[in-house]
DNA sequence: CATCAGGGCCCTG
DNA sequence: CAGGGCCCTGAT
């Protein structure tokens, strides 16, 4: 509950460049999410926290390039003594692999360009990365809270962990909240987590803290693993099922093939817009995609599912207001 | 007022 | 492999 408030001052910056094409806005700003207390948009640039072990940084990107000739430069601010040339690659490093920067997506959005479904989408958000600017763990947090609920508590219980667990930094006139470290929660009582109104769901950030505290997940190894074996062992953590694996290796792992399950949100969001019916099997859905977009079936659909949103921030669509509730 | 579903998952039989 | 239970809250 205490608010106590850690100014970074210091920062250090490097220009790096992702292939082309390469959408900035795209990348850093997810009109589909929940709005979340960690970060800070506006077109061109974006704000962070970033958890590094038991240290925080702040991290700004701003884009400083085109969709053809991309570029971006990454600010990371930190308390004096904090950095060093390791640390800062590690921080470039990270921040590059969650937004996806090295991946090249021209094959994908040359050959869909003109596809009847996704190719306006294609020609708005023409490179957009599949980007998850969490740690594992902090991933894990957000699809817990997404369980068996509406969007509304979602950002209640997400905010009223920021407040009770969270640390807040400001940098660059921007102040935001970063996660906490896992063994905060592994140290709390199940009690103390079901007072933030997460219900049942205290077990389960009990039993994940559990897990990454005593260093039964390792990252790195997760990362260079196959598809079918990732998908294995990701089902092994405790909380996750068919539908948060998936959200894991498409965002996380950055896998793009790998749709098997379509939840029953998603469902009517793409009964609409591949077959514009109400609602479609899944099955049906499922065979299309792939069908259509081959091993690009997952991004086809990230395309088409951003876009919408953005098209929602901007006019009011009828369909899709029914399906999202305040 | 009571009932129920909502962007799942675990556990049991 | 199907189905009940789970916390809570807004909608009906």
């Amino acid at each position: 509950m205490t608010s106590k408030i850690t100014h970074l001052h210091q920062s250090k910056s490097i220009e790096v460049k992702p292939k082309p094409p390469f959408n900035f806005d795209g990348t850093f700003c997810k009109p589909s999410n929940f709005p979340m207390p960690d970060h800070y948009y506006e077109p061109g640039t974006y704000w962070r926290s970033l958890r590094v072990n038991s240290n925080i940084y702040g991290i700004k990107i701003n884009n400083t390039g085109r969709i053809d000739k991309p570029e971006v430069l990454i600010s990371v601010y930190y308390k004096p003594g904090l950095i060093n040339d390791e640390v800062f690659n590690l921080i470039i490093n990270e921040v590059s692999f969650r937004f996806d920067l090295n991946s090249d997506y021209s094959e994908f959005t040359n050959k869909f360009h003109d596809d009847e479904i996704i190719g306006s989408s294609i020609r708005k958000l023409k490179g957009m990365r599949v980007a998850s600017p969490y740690s594992l763990y902090e991933f894990l947090i957000v699809t817990t809270v997404l369980q068996n609920t509406v969007v509304r508590r979602s950002v209640q219980m997400m905010n009223n962990l920021f407040n009770k667990f969270g640390a807040q930094i400001t940098f660059d006139d921007k102040q935001v909240f970063a996660f906490w470290p896992v063994e905060i929660i592994n140290e709390s009582s199940e009690e103390e987590l079901r007072n933030l109104k997460v219900g049942y769901r205290a077990k389960t950030f009990k039993r994940q803290a559990q897990e990454f505290a005593e260093d039964r997940i390792d990252i790195k190894y997760l990362r260079k693993m196959n598809k079918t074996e990732l998908r294995k062992n990701l089902l092994k953590i405790y909380g996750i099922g068919p539908a948060t694996v998936q959200y894991l290796m498409f965002e996380q792992f950055h896998h793009f093939d790998i749709c098997e399950y379509i939840p029953p949100w998603e469902q009517k969001i793409y009964s609409k817009l591949l077959f514009n019916q109400t609602l479609v099997d899944t099955d049906k859905i499922l065979k299309k995609i792939k069908n259509k977009w081959g091993k690009w079936h997952m991004l086809a659909l990230h395309y088409l599912f951003e876009n919408l949103f953005w098209i929602k921030n901007t006019k009011k669509i009828e369909w899709l207001e029914a399906l999202i509730e305040l």
